[in-house]
DNA sequence: TCATAATAGTTGCTATTGCAACTATTTGTC
DNA sequence: GACAAATAGTTGCAATAGCAACTATTATGA
């Protein structure tokens, strides 16, 4: 029994990133089961499929990949690794430089990620729209933008 | 090369739901970085902590454990068995139900927690208040709740 | 220019986690 | 009361991710 009158676990700071943590939890894992059972295809391979889209030369360096999923450079390896393997992306050199590697998404992954977009688009639709309205939706987005 | 006028990986829901994923990911890095590097306590032993220091009884079971920090109950299982040993928190029988097993912080488990603590909220009034107002940070707090 | 530092990416190793199968106990139903 | 179904927790196994050490290339600067 560790309750006592003044308590700093009940700070409003702290409740406020164990909700962050906890929503975000429940939403990707939620999303993750979806887009695994749906069209096979993993969280993070969505969401680096997605960056790829969303970057307007059509491809990304690993390091940018790391930076955009928030993985380490090694994680990054080997995720591409794997979605080379499946056939989704592929590395080209980069001919400004010779460390870095371009990945850009196939003719596979294209077809994929627009199956895996809808499946993503309709969950978020479902979730979102029943509980927030668009002008709370955009409100929430605005505010996570200005804390990141 | 593939944007198109209508592209739907625009979608303003898509982007909330990238923005929240991609907002907790960095806080949660950081965060976790931080306790491990200051009180070597990666950040689900703090979320376990916390949420046995917020329980009115004191102790949790693990499936209430599994559920509040989003985790299956296998890994949590495992999760407490290295919690175990460090000597932050005991399993105890629980005498409503034999299946059940409650679990419960150690004098050195508070310890160690409030330490913690002091780091996660340090870093948390640091990063939060440099961005949003007071106003700000308790609604996004009601936007999450209402969302989750 | 040449040495040094910084950057991009990969790899070996380890730690953490999830899933499915399993045991033990409790609940519900007839 | 007994059997089926549900629930609590653990375990084997495999997958994913991070860290630190490493190679290769580019940038810096004396």
């Amino acid at each position: 029994m560790v309750s006592e009158e003044f308590c700093p676990s009940k700070d409003p700071r702290v409740l406020l990133f164990a909700q962050l943590s906890d929503t975000n939890a429940r939403l990707e894992r939620q999303l993750d089961g979806e887009l695994r059972s749906r069209v096979e295809l993993p969280l993070p391979w969505f969401e680096t499929l997605l960056r790829l889209r969303q970057s307007p030369e059509g491809h990304l360096t690993m390091s940018e990949i790391a930076d955009a999923i928030v993985h380490s450079t090694g994680g990054t390896t080997r995720l591409i690794d794997r979605m080379v393997e499946e056939g989704l992306v592929e590395r080209q050199a980069c001919p400004k430089d010779r460390r870095a590697i371009h990945v850009a998404i196939t003719e596979s992954g294209n077809t994929r990620f627009d199956e895996a977009l809808g499946v993503h688009v309709a969950l978020l639709a479902e979730l979102f729209d029943r509980t927030l309205s668009v002008e709370e939706q955009a409100q929430l987005e605005s505010l996570l933008r200005k804390l990141r």
